[in-house]
DNA sequence: AGAGGTACCTGGCAGC
DNA sequence: TGCTGCCAGGTACCTC
């Protein structure tokens, strides 16, 4: 579910709800994510006032006074805002619950996401130290594209996935983009001319831009903050649509296996 | 350093 | 209807 729209979207759906509210109490019925909740987070957070609610990459930072939560909506997490007497379900793994009434619930039924805790600055964390440039940076350029793609063998696809390269470019998007770009993604990352590099990161932030202002891809089951779905899927024009034909040319799209994920692409259109 | 594979989990779905 | 096998949007970590 998750990508960098998605995720940017759930960001905008609760962060109305949640800065400058008190938090009252945080309730978490599952600590077993992709890293056990701390202790600290349940501890610490209840008190804190929300000064702001952040994105990094996939992550979703919320910052207070003593610190700042990290979540990451894994593959199948989503963020609802809800009243706190809402009954849960058995994926509603946690709920902050604020002075408002209302309660941030976390909802992760494969528990790949995580829900962190850092006293210190979110940047130098563990996570997020590592992470490129986002998209819409100015730092994320053509240039900035062609150095770092030298001499690297790795699929287009595999180099956009890599969140050194790129923070929050998921699979969906990185075929998205490429299609866009005219560039297959098993081609070596390496071979990229400056031209290319250009067409790509234009197409990058016209697909991520495109799929914010649609709410986001609805595959399954994603929601925003007020249990919408995301329209993009609607203008997919190669991911999931192997045997279909391409919109541009009519030409079937093609699946490929990179590693243990498809990717996706026209055979005409991309080279 | 870079490339490739594995692991973490569960739900949904196609096919039988 | 029920079983089996496969697939999934992420990413840290391991080995070669």
């Amino acid at each position: 579910m998750p990508e960098l729209p998605e995720v940017e979207t759930a960001c905008r759906g609760i962060r109305p709800h949640l800065v400058g509210q008190r938090v009252i109490r945080v309730t978490v019925r599952e600590r077993r994510l992709r890293w056990p909740i701390p202790a600290s987070l349940v501890s610490t957070l209840p008190g804190q006032i929300i000064r702001a609610v952040d994105r990094r990459a996939k992550y979703i930072l919320l910052r207070a006074d003593a610190g700042t939560a990290i979540l990451h909506l894994g593959m199948s997490g989503s963020l609802r805002v809800v009243p706190c007497d809402t009954p849960p379900t058995k994926w509603d793994h946690v709920d902050i619950a604020l002075a408002s009434g209302q309660c941030l619930r976390l909802r992760d039924p494969r528990r790949f996401g995580a829900l962190l805790w850092t006293p210190h600055d979110p940047a130098q964390h563990k996570l997020l130290q590592a992470l490129g440039p986002e998209p819409f940076d100015d730092g994320f350029s053509d240039e900035y594209l062609y150095r770092v793609s030298r001499h690297r063998k790795v699929a287009l696809r595999d180099f956009l996935l890599n969140s050194k390269n790129v923070a929050g470019v998921g699979n969906i998007y990185a075929n998205e983009a490429l299609f866009l770009a005219g560039l297959r993604p098993g081609r070596a990352a390496g071979r990229l001319k400056r031209d290319d590099c250009t067409r790509l990161v234009d197409a990058i932030r016209t697909t991520l831009t495109q799929a914010i202002r649609a709410g986001g891809t609805t595959l399954r089951d994603f929601q925003n903050a007020d249990g919408l779905p995301g329209y993009f899927q609607q203008t997919l024009q190669v991911y999931g649509r192997a045997g279909q034909p391409c919109h541009r040319c009519g030409t079937p799209i093609r699946a490929l296996r990179l590693g243990q994920r498809s990717a996706f692409y026209c055979p005409h259109c991309q080279h």
